[in-house]
DNA sequence: CTTATTTATCGTATATCTACGATGAACGAT
DNA sequence: ATCGTTCATCGTAGATATACGATAAATAAG
């Protein structure tokens, strides 16, 4: 009897589900478009498009930031966000490979 | 003085992150892969693919079928799952506006 | 009816997420 | 040096996620 029961998930894998665990909140969501449509953005600025504390919104570009999707410039006492247009490339082939593969 | 501070995200926002919820776990990853490489899939047969005990895998599998990215129908006491393409094609849609929207 | 098979759910433990106020660290301006 | 601005981090509370064994429910087969 053989053991079919693999050991893990592949690193393929495990970088798709982080991404779009970045991905997973409405917040982050928006943080992205923010950022696109200014091309960069103050944290200050974002936190007064969100409904969500200064804090909060801090905690939210950290995970962003973590994965690659932004870059933060520290600019001075602010911090200057973009987006991280190479990692968001990847990230879109990624996801346009998984879908090829599951349906489309 | 104008509150500029929104009250709540948007339905699609909020729908987005739904869809990238239900992508961020490696495990389900895979699930979707193993589900569009069979076309139909017993849960039996998932979980001897997962490094997962069978309660896990259930769990998984609940988690897509609530965004609707799968689909479990009863054959008798087993049940056969497989990818809901409708759905699937309007995740991807949701996906590639977003980064249309924000890079690429 | 009993048994075996298949899957969902329950109960539980641990970890991570989300949110906020408070505080600290870095910098520019006075 | 002090003050104001900007942002990250700390501490904390409550919610959700993840994993498993045990059990229940449904059905097919004997």
């Amino acid at each position: 009897m053989v053991n079919t029961k693999p050991q893990e998930f592949s690193a393929e894998e495990i970088n798709l589900a982080d991404i779009a665990k970045a991905l997973s909140h409405p917040a982050r969501i928006k943080i992205l478009k923010i950022l696109s449509a200014k091309n960069v953005c103050m944290c200050g600025d974002i936190v007064e498009l969100l409904p969500l504390a200064q804090a909060t919104v801090s905690q939210h570009l950290k995970k962003l930031k973590r994965v690659g999707l932004i870059v933060g410039e520290i600019d001075g006492p602010k911090v200057c966000y973009c987006v991280n247009t190479q990692t968001m490339e990847k990230a879109k082939e990624s996801l346009t490979k998984l879908f090829k593969k599951v349906c489309c």
